[in-house]
DNA sequence: TTGTACGCGTTATCAA
DNA sequence: TTGATAACGCGTACAA
């Protein structure tokens, strides 16, 4: 029986193994892999085939350190189960996957420390650049910097740093959440409140500021004790609408605009705990139209940000830094779209 | 005004650099920096004080090349968006941060071509293991062989290749199915029908058995028609169960095992788009417990697979394999368990 | 404690 | 068309 022990690798072959068997310098093998022009036809269908024999295949990690290039970029998001994230993974796979980049996933889990030490690994991992959706802790740009500084370029996206001369990929937060908050407006909703996302991730900032303008075009008062923290999930959602229900009956708010769906979710779960109807006693609106927004009773009205496109532009933006064809400090938005559904008490 | 050209990147400071500038050896400059004992303290902190001062961040590609490690996994799924995979992921990058490896994710999107060059390419970025989950699609073990003999151990996860010698871990997928059918029967389910995954997938063949399994068990007759090949997603489900529906009603399922959850969500629409009621028409249960099994009217009854804990142990059985404190093919079943909800006809 | 020589596998460069 | 040499940045092994 065998034991466990250090795995032995059977040597791997090297273009010096093929041209030792051939009797050939490795230059020419190289040049024969990789489908140089100047190589002789018969010669190179002999270390073609040869290489094949032997399952040569190419260190890209000698050849990375050789072009200074890996052909990597890294990815870094703050979470990764819901929804949203997961489809703007697929949109980055989307385009690095047909431009021949690959992509080194890394997880902040909404922990500063953990996304710092991300980054700077990838940094040392030579990727050829950087897209990051930022954590909900406090900013530090010094690791933005040095990355930038090493010269590898960062995209942000979702939730940016727009003032550090990196690229943005994001939905205009500001206008949906002002957008939405004004469809509530419209239909009659006069004390509205805002679970609100944590102040030191832009999608919180803008969204409370876009929630702001839309009270002030209708010259409607803002209400302090009308919005509170509740964070991007569920619990946090719930436990924030939970202290809105606290409030005296005639200061209760008759809609809500929440930052994002998993916390009107949450939400939404505390209205019905108090026996309150959605939307008659109270409307919700969110802001990402999660996969669940349509299965919810009422299902939710909500903003359509194309995570896909996001994910997908990002990954573009940052590939044309990376090869030179563009240069940083681009502001790109993506075309959102308010989806009008119940939870509004329209239809 | 700058224009765009190949990104400069201010060249990056070396072990080199930091000796010359200090007049001594870049192998003292090595040490110092990987915290070995024979250092004097005085040179080790002048050699840290000068290596931060310039932002030195360690070349882990020449450090890879050097060591024949690259402290790096590749992730092989057939999807990321639903959420399931997003799920194992984290339960992998769980795993891999706190071991201090990395994590280069590709996307084979139910293409054996596209599961093949990952695979290539991922040996080629010498990748020191990799988790696969199989593309719906011919099988075709070379590539795998060829990683495996490079040295590179497999572990496979969920859609498992089970012969030949990689470790696998999932659920039992076949007792489980049997278990949840056996269900439907002892609430007196007769025509039990079932949504069927691919067979050129272990999930899809393994749950089929149980299915017929349960069947036997019962001495209830298998019957052919009653056996719809769903795939994996909504819209097959919705449309074979369309195809169920065309069957006479007196041949029609009063049950219904479906694959997994996604396909069953399809086939309810389709059931309610016939006005049947679910269950008391047709019952239906689905096998990957969803983030939408809950909220699916009715609630569907499914088995919890726990995604986080399949990715978890698949990523720790692989690193022990590659640092060599266990063998491959190991079979690792990871407990999973009924979550009886309404669709079944239970509550 | 510190330094030298070399190798990891590849490709650029220049010479033959 | 082909080859020799050097270089990419690091760490091992051994010598000083």
């Amino acid at each position: 029986m065998r034991t466990p022990g250090k795995t032995v690798k059977s040597r791997q072959v090297t273009l010096e193994d093929i041209a030792r068997e051939l009797g050939i310098s490795a230059m020419t093998v190289s040049r024969a892999i990789n489908d140089r022009p100047n190589v002789d036809k018969k010669t190179k269908e002999r270390i073609l085939q040869v290489a094949r024999e032997h399952g040569y295949i190419r260190n890209e990690i000698a050849r990375s350190l050789m072009l200074k290039k890996s052909q990597t970029i890294g990815v870094v998001v703050p979470e990764i189960t819901h929804s949203f994230f997961p489809e703007v993974i697929r949109g980055i796979e989307e385009v690095t996957y047909s431009s021949g980049y690959h992509l080194i996933l890394a997880h902040s889990a909404e922990n500063g420390d953990r996304e710092r030490s991300a980054i700077r690994t990838l940094v040392a991992k030579r990727v050829d650049g950087l897209l990051i959706s930022t954590a909900q802790a406090p900013e530090t740009k010094s690791a933005y910097l040095q990355a930038t500084r090493m010269g590898t370029p960062i995209v942000f996206f979702d939730r940016i740093v727009d003032n550090i001369g990196a690229s943005c990929v994001s939905i205009d937060d500001e206008e949906c959440t002002a957008k939405i908050t004004q469809h509530l407006i419209d239909h009659g909703y006069k004390r509205i409140a805002h679970l609100s996302g944590p102040a030191n991730v832009s999608i919180g900032r803008a969204r409370m500021k876009g929630f702001k303008k839309a009270l002030r075009r209708n010259s409607i008062e803002f209400r302090r004790q009308l919005v509170v923290e509740s964070g991007f999930h569920e619990d946090g959602g719930y436990k924030a609408m939970k202290k809105l229900l606290q409030l005296p009956a005639n200061q209760r708010p008759d809609a809500v605009v929440s930052v994002n769906d998993p916390a009107a979710f949450g939400a939404m779960a505390a209205i019905n705990e108090d026996h309150l109807k959605i939307p008659d006693d109270i409307a919700i609106v969110g802001m990402s139209n999660d996969i669940r927004s349509t299965l919810v009773s009422p299902p939710l009205t909500t903003i359509n940000q194309s995570p896909f496109m996001i994910g997908k532009i990002a990954a573009e933006i940052l590939i044309s830094e990376i090869e030179g064809r563009s240069m940083p400090g681009r502001a790109v938005i993506v075309q959102a779209e308010l989806v009008i559904r119940s939870s509004c008490g329209c239809k």
